[in-house]
RNA sequence: GCCACCAUAGCUCAGCUGGUAGAGCACACCCAUGGUAAGGGUGAGGUCUUGGGUUCAAAUCCCAAUGGUGGCUCCA
């Protein structure tokens, strides 16, 4: 037995998308092929169909070669060529073409893979630096998963290709594995759970991106606002208020006006004056800056709000809440001298621990930090003086070194206006999505002209940081769903508790209880005795509330109360008093 | 915006190649008074997303719009 190489999964998973393209040239050989790499889980590979049309309903059809293909057991094997011979190996494709531009640009070899018969007879071919597997009898369990449309060389300028993707596995445990993660990943879907549990509804009516928050979606927005508005009191954001609309004015000045126009809402009022919906907060906030003459005592200066913004997002880029058009920050702009921005921006990772970690959220491997700084290659795309952007960078990596935050140095990943600390957390099924961030911004106290006068009684500029906790609170709250799958700490929770007579002989007691331990700040929900206790009992534990509380005549009489924890088979007693702090975990 | 697919009752879905709709859950009412994961019965609910077209006839076929899903591109 051959020992197999350390990138063997590699390999089999990209020998799998040449199999796949040898069935799809089969069929359709008029087809052009793109790229076709492997990814974590799957493989995938692009084509131009030409004239064909393909949809996932002939991935049967697709499936049935690659499995003959297979069969045959075909010897996969590497020749290398000159360039002018692989020119010639595909004539009017102007996909090799480019590619071989690429290679021969960089200097590298041309190599092909070949599908080989026993007879040592060529049967399938294409361009590509491998590595494969040995023979196409490898490549295991496969099965091909969806089709989807994807530009050439990633660029909305050009053609789009159609990409099939794939997933191949050694064997069929393996890939059974990965049907019930993708099975398990379903169940926590927070547009499936958010109706199920009822917190947010979409309407057509209303449009679409444009969350509607039912009072449970509500109460945990609200609840998450004021848990990061209570974290960050002691470091002293003041609140303020602005209105959702403003005179174009504004962003011309902040210059978001050129980038983002097509992007805006834009709202006619009576007059000629142009209004649009705002899609961020920080032009605002810096005219609450610029009322007053400010002093460098009064630095720094920091404001906060919790209010929506609106961004006409294109409809194929809107993903339940994850990506909406109505968003809601938890916004938050730090005006200072640059000599503050350490202290400032390590305050703002102090409350994003203190608040992910409240949430069992904080810990490795659930999330990561991105230090994202400018592209070296294309330092034209950033405004500002470049030595503030070395100090800003390096004022982030210290924070990061001594928070220990280990923060991914992300090169291209900075806004044009400063360098970042980008929190990154996973959804169920493995999509990132930045939630809180501290943006350092030298372009915007530029452009509002905002000053304040040194120890010098001179003019000088402050820094902005713009900084967010939980992000967008739509979005927070689609990953922390997907977290939790939807059982909430009971803190979190809409409803904590739902209390359950055992039948209307209890009902009286069981109100009157309910009211008792309303009045002590918990939130109950009252069923009553017409379903079955069975039926009652399982439709508690669907609801995924933390507790439920079982009445009857046991209870009555002790006067304690019978509990059950929300995925737990098994009951436990407590006192009112214990129960009241079992709702604070 | 681009590519592919999808849209039937409040929810989850069935309805084969055209002959004007069905189940379960939820809901309402009645019976059952049940000590721990679905007690029983009855009933109400749908211009089959919308607008065109083909046809004697459209939930079903075609076109478009809207919305959704999976990607691509974008993301202050």
């Amino acid at each position: 037995m051959s020992k197999k190489p350390a990138d063997y999964e590699g390999r089999r998973k990209h020998t799998a998308s040449h199999v796949m393209s040898a069935a799809v040239m089969m069929l359709w050989p008029e087809t052009k092929r793109g790229v076709g790499p492997w990814t974590d889980d799957s493989f995938y590979q692009d084509y131009d169909f030409g004239d064909a049309e393909v949809s996932d309903k002939d991935f049967k059809k697709i499936q049935k070669k690659m499995r003959w293909i297979v069969n045959k057991n075909f010897k996969v094997e590497k020749r290398m060529l000159k360039e002018a011979e692989a020119r010639s190996a595909f004539p009017g494709d102007e996909y090799k073409e480019e590619l071989i531009d690429g290679i021969v640009e960089r200097g590298e070899d041309i190599s092909f893979y070949d599908f080989v018969d026993e007879t040592g007879r060529i049967v399938y071919t294409d361009l590509c630096a491998g590595p494969h597997v040995e023979s196409t009898g490898e490549i295991g369990v496969f099965e091909l998963t969806k089709l989807a449309g994807s530009y050439w060389r990633g660029d909305s300028d050009n053609a789009m290709l159609t990409r099939v993707y794939g997933v191949a596995f050694e064997n069929e445990e393996l890939m059974a594995e990965y049907k019930h993660f993708l099975e398990e990943a379903a169940k926590r879907d927070h547009r499936k759970l958010g109706k199920e549990l009822d917190l947010f509804t979409f309407s057509d009516k209303v449009g679409s991106g444009l969350p509607l928050f039912t009072p449970k979606g509500t109460f945990l927005r609200e609840t998450i606002a004021n848990t990061i508005q209570d974290i960050q009191a002691e470091f002293g954001y003041e609140r303020v208020n602005i209105p959702h609309i403003c005179k174009k004015d504004l962003y011309e000045t902040s210059g978001h006006w050129d980038k983002f126009k097509e992007d805006l809402f834009h709202v006619k009022g009576k007059g000629d004056t142009e209004f649009v919906m705002k899609p961020m907060n920080c032009p605002h906030h810096t005219q609450i800056y610029a009322s007053q003459m400010r002093s460098y005592r009064d630095l720094p200066i920091r404001y906060s709000e919790v209010t929506t913004c609106y961004r006409d997002e294109q409809p194929g880029e809107l993903l339940g809440l994850s990506r909406v058009r109505s968003l809601t920050q938890d916004d938050g702009h730090v005006f200072c001298r640059i000599d503050q921005v350490k202290e400032e921006v390590k305050n703002i990772t102090k409350v994003v621990q203190a608040f992910y970690g409240k949430l069992g959220m904080y810990e490795p491997g659930r999330f990561w930090v991105s230090l994202s700084v400018r592209d070296p290659q294309t330092p034209e795309k950033y405004l500002g003086d470049p030595a503030e952007w070395d100090k800003a960078e390096q004022f982030l990596k210290e924070v990061s070194e001594e928070q220990g935050l280990d923060a991914v140095k992300t090169e291209g990943e900075a806004a044009f206006y400063g360098p970042k600390l980008d929190f990154m957390f996973k959804d169920a099924i493995g999509r990132e999505w930045q939630l809180a961030t501290a943006q350092i911004d030298f372009v915007q106290p530029e452009r509002f002209g905002l000053e304040y006068i040194n120890e010098k009684g001179e003019k000088d500029r402050p820094v902005m940081i713009h900084r967010a906790i939980a992000g967008s609170l739509e979005r927070f709250l689609s990953v922390i769903i997907e977290h939790f799958a939807g059982a909430f700490p009971a803190w979190l929770s809409p409803i904590q508790a739902h209390i359950i007579p055992v039948n209307e002989a209890h009902e009286a007691y069981a109100k009157e209880l309910q009211q008792k331990l309303k009045y002590a700040g918990a939130r109950i929900e009252y069923y009553d005795a017409s379903d079955s206790l069975g039926k009652r009992i399982r439709n508690a534990q669907k609801s995924k509330v933390p507790f439920s509380i079982i009445i009857g005549d046991n209870e009555v009489e002790s006067g304690n109360l019978t509990i059950r924890k929300y995925g737990e088979q098994k009951d436990q007693s407590v006192s009112e008093e214990e129960f009241l702090e079992l709702l604070e975990s």
